[in-house]
RNA sequence: GACUAAGUAGCUCAGCAGGUAGAGCACAUCCCUUUUAAGGAUGGGGUCCUGGGUUCGAAUCCCAGCUUAGUCACCA
């Protein structure tokens, strides 16, 4: 155990006095809460007949003490209301201790309270309750980043993201417009959720451990089953389990599925991260834009009551319909170049003279890739449907009906980033075997994304899947853009971090087992002696006269520590 | 993975022509019966990220490492 800073210390001994006291710091009676903050600040000015019973509870945020009076801001689910704590009205007897021990010594920022009174306006004009009753729920024993705010502007604001992410649960206390992030992505998937019900399409649940990591072009993360003695993957997409169920007869399956790709980590790729996939019977992809169109619309509306979101220093318009453009045409608009009729060699060199780097090991649908991502995406800033890719880059998607070298493929585009991605599904088993066989190919070559070939796949097809329409859509993306955050991690709760670094510590008990007493432990640690081995290393003379040194300037009583001493644990 | 920047009190940050480590909030003690980021007075609190080097002397200069952020590369 680290030593505990001046403040935790003065907490635990607030924690034991209570007790000493007679209070327990952690009840177990659930506490009555029959009002929200949020409540009492919206009804109360407009009828000051209401809430004169009220009981509420939350953690102190800040605390104003005037003597016998006291304002506390009490902060729960819906936001803060101030406390008006009067010592004689919570003490109407002769014994004080309450007020003047637990509330204004022992109690402190961050502890969680009960309070039951009534509600009323204080002279500063703040709808405020005033207290009869106090009850202790929790005690805190670690100090909160104090975050003050007036008038909009934030002082002290808690924004190291290390420290956020790594301390979720502080920074969703001190950062409210955190919390609401997160009721957001909430909502954002209960409308969806509720839009593909209505219509029918049945919920459902795949396998995340697969045998062939399948669906995707990524690489996937390696797990081992100890019984069956196989790898297994972690799902990249699940893309072929949810078609085998259209095989299987539903009318529209859809999964918000939890992803996880073996690849870079930056502001906008998590490790692990949730796609909604959902695929829809009889339909094509032209079917589909229209259905995206109405469920953003329907999102944007829900969480904005407008279809026009501020989005990164851009006004997006969710509300349809969105351009639908085919990506060669855009290359065109783009480049001059029409990547259309090129063959590999023709694509290379278009993309020398565009200036875009590429390998060997890319193919026709990888170059075309490149210089649609360098030359056209980032241009795509109001919602475009891009639509009709080349064959080679779209190995699970049917070929367009008017050219075969183009698949029924769109994806959505938003602010120059990649939304959603869908087809008219490919489901002819037998050109389907064909280009698995080619996605080998291309793995052969180098090309360490290129698809598995999934024998059960094809055979579920091969006992016929109705023309389907099938769409991704990344959820963390969507929120980003629909809760206006720059960064993955401000849309995921517990973001991927490299293991906290943990500084090798000797405990207590562990010098005081190597026969240090137990009285020169704290001493050696303020010498700056944490471990056994540095205590071993240290140099005796100067450990020595640090440690009196230490004892005589603290006014220690303990009788000074013998040399001898100081060798026998140094040993 | 590459480059750039940052790491000082519980939090937000100053300090750097090398010379005893600072502020605000928080915390402690005392005073104060309605305050609005901030009532008054006094006080405690630091492995200046870690390890080396230069130096009489390093938070400050140099090197290496760790962590974080940003940009780039791969990817959704």
């Amino acid at each position: 155990m680290a030593e505990l800073t001046e403040q935790e210390q003065i907490r635990r001994n607030s924690l034991n006095e209570l007790k000493k006291l007679g209070i327990n710091p952690y009840p177990a009676a659930l506490y009555e809460v029959n009002v929200k903050s949020s409540e009492i600040l919206e009804n109360y000015p407009k009828d000051n007949t209401l809430y004169q019973h009220i009981s509420i509870a939350g953690r102190i945020m800040s605390r104003r003490i005037m003597g016998a009076a006291s304002f506390v801001e009490l902060q729960d689910a819906y936001g803060r209301i101030q406390l008006y704590i009067k010592r004689d009205e919570i003490c109407p007897d002769e014994d004080k201790t309450l007020y003047n021990t637990v509330f204004k010594r022992l109690l402190d920022i961050g502890d969680i309270i009960g309070v039951t009174g009534y509600v009323f306006v204080t002279q500063m004009g703040e709808t405020s309750i005033h207290v009869q009753s106090l009850t202790v729920l929790s005690k805190s024993l670690r100090p909160l980043p104090i975050v003050k705010e007036k008038d909009g502007h934030v002082y002290d604001a808690f924004s190291d993201p290390e420290q956020r992410y790594r301390m979720r649960y502080v920074d969703l206390i001190v950062n409210p417009h955190v919390r609401e992030t997160f009721i957001k992505r909430a909502k954002i998937v209960n409308t969806m959720r509720d839009y593909f019900n209505e219509q029918g399409y049945l919920e459902v649940e795949t396998p995340i451990l697969q045998s062939i990591p399948g669906g995707a072009a990524a690489r996937p993360f390696i797990t081992h089953h100890n019984a069956l003695d196989i790898d297994l993957y972690l799902r990249i997409a699940n893309e072929l389990y949810l078609k085998r169920l259209i095989v299987g007869g539903y009318a529209g399956v859809y999964e918000f599925a939890r992803d996880f790709r073996n690849e870079g980590m930056d502001r906008t790729h998590n490790p692990e991260f949730t796609c909604m996939e959902i695929y829809v019977a009889y339909k094509d992809y032209n079917w589909m834009m229209t259905f995206v169109e109405n469920m953003l619309s329907r999102i944007a509306m829900t969480l904005h009551g407008t279809t026009k979101v501020k989005v990164w220093g851009n006004e997006i318009d969710f509300g349809g319909p969105f351009r639908r453009a085919p990506m060669c045409d855009l290359i065109k608009e783009a480049t001059g170049y029409d990547v259309l009729p090129m063959d590999e060699q023709q694509l290379r060199d278009t993309c020398k003279a565009l200036n875009i780097e590429v390998d060997e090991t890319m193919g026709k649908g990888k170059l075309i890739d490149a210089i649609f991502g360098e030359k056209c995406e980032p241009n795509l800033i109001q919602p475009t449907f891009v639509t009709d890719y080349p064959i080679e880059m779209s190995p699970l998607c049917k070929r367009h009906r008017n050219n075969p070298n183009l698949t029924e493929r769109f994806e959505l585009f938003v602010n120059g980033k990649e939304l959603a991605n869908a087809y008219s599904e490919l489901n002819d088993p037998i050109d389907q075997l064909g280009r698995f066989q080619e996605q080998l190919r291309l793995s052969e070559k180098g090309d360490d994304e290129a698809m598995f070939i999934d024998m059960d796949f094809v055979r579920a097809l091969e006992f016929g899947m109705p023309p389907t329409s099938g769409m991704g859509m990344g959820i963390d993306r969507l929120v980003m853009m629909m809760t206006d955050e720059q960064s993955i991690q401000d849309v995921l709760l517990f973001p991927q971090m490299k293991p906290e670094k943990k500084a090798p510590v000797t405990t207590d008990e562990e010098f005081v087992n190597h026969g240090v007493s137990a009285e020169w432990v704290p001493v050696l640690r303020k010498a700056g002696i944490n471990t056994l081995s540095a205590l071993k290393e240290a140099n005796p003379n100067k450990l020595y006269n640090d440690l009196n040194g230490l004892r005589k300037k603290n006014k220690l009583e303990m009788p000074p520590l013998k040399k001898e001493e100081l060798e026998k644990w140094m040993a």
